[in-house]
DNA sequence: CTAGGATCCTGTCAGC
DNA sequence: TGCTGACAGGATCCTA
């Protein structure tokens, strides 16, 4: 999916078209996307947007709440006066609208918001605000990384001894906000192979993978996250995080720009992942907590 | 409890 | 051209 940095290039962008608007009326495309009663939204306020993780929550008047997931393929799609959109990347960000893939069309008092999904993975849920925190989902979720300590999440690691660390960090209840790319750009920056079992790590190794997801994911917000994030332009311009930031992601054949050894593209956790094979070693795995002397420090 | 694989769904692409 | 299998920026469910 659109991952955290997406899904709040997203809530920053709306905020600006839809807080304050009304709900006029609401279009079901297909009912596996849209949970809940349509004629408890129709005549609401928008009143604010959070983001819980990389789900999106529009607050509404009358203690109504949207939840919005993107999974892997959504996207939101504003088309007021100017159009506005982001989420799971695609050149037909200009298409008319609705197009094939519109899922949930949200009419407002003074544009459209589109919620297109390739493969129905997403939803939109109509709650009450007061329970969203007591939502399933919500609940279990675990600091983004900036909130979280490094004693934290090294803690954390420990219960998962055995797993592949990049299964470890794209699991939401351990640490919340990395998907498939920035799990891959992370590792490959803390120099951490993706199949290093999570209990193996040392302290260190956890500081510099906490401190690079961090980096990683303030870069792409920055950049308006990695897909098109402002406002659609007859030339389709997309965000450029992918283009100016990542260094392995869907970079395989492509030279390591550290040390020049060829990227990699292998499967860990069921999901496609690139690497820097020199720069991430898995030598150390042999042990949990071993020292094994070709894991040197980077720096 | 953890770990790993299957699964939801549609579309695209490589290889025959 | 048409078919087939693999794969896809996520999360959950099932099994061992």
């Amino acid at each position: 999916m659109p991952e955290l940095p997406e899904v709040e290039t997203i809530r920053r962008g709306l905020e600006k078209y839809i807080v304050k608007k009304k709900i006029v009326g609401v279009d079901v495309y297909c009912e596996k996307s849209f949970c809940g009663q349509v004629a408890d939204v129709v005549g609401k306020n928008v009143k604010e947007i959070r983001r819980y993780g990389k789900a999106l929550i529009i607050d509404l008047s009358g203690g109504i709440s949207l939840m919005i997931h993107l999974r892997m393929t959504g996207q939101l799609i504003y088309d007021g006066t100017e159009r506005y959109a982001a989420g799971h990347p695609s050149e037909n960000f200009v298409d008319k609208l609705p197009n094939k893939q519109t899922r949930v069309v949200i009419r407002m008092s003074d544009g459209v918001l589109y919620f297109n999904d390739q493969r129905k993975f997403g939803f939109v849920k109509v709650m009450r605000t007061a329970e969203v925190e007591q939502d399933k989902f919500v609940k279990k979720l675990a600091k983004e990384p900036w909130q979280m300590s490094v004693e934290e999440l090294y803690a954390k690691l420990q219960r998962h001894p055995k797993a592949c660390i990049k299964a470890v960090i794209l699991d939401q209840t351990v640490i919340c906000g990395l998907g498939n790319i920035y799990a891959d750009e992370a590792l490959y920056a803390a120099g951490i192979h993706p199949e290093r079992r999570a209990g193996s790590l040392s302290k260190d190794e956890v500081r510099r993978l906490l401190k690079e997801a961090c980096d990683v994911m303030n870069r792409s917000i920055e950049s308006g996250g990695s897909t098109m994030a402002t406002y659609v332009r007859a030339d389709g311009s997309r965000g450029d995080y992918l283009e100016k930031f990542a260094k392995v992601f869907r970079k395989e054949g492509t030279e390591c720009p550290r040390c020049g050894a060829k990227i990699a593209k292998i499967r860990v956790a069921g999901r496609g992942t690139h690497i820097c094979p020199k720069c991430q070693n898995l030598s150390v795995n042999a042990e949990a907590g071993a020292y094994d002397s070709s894991d040197k420090e980077t720096k």
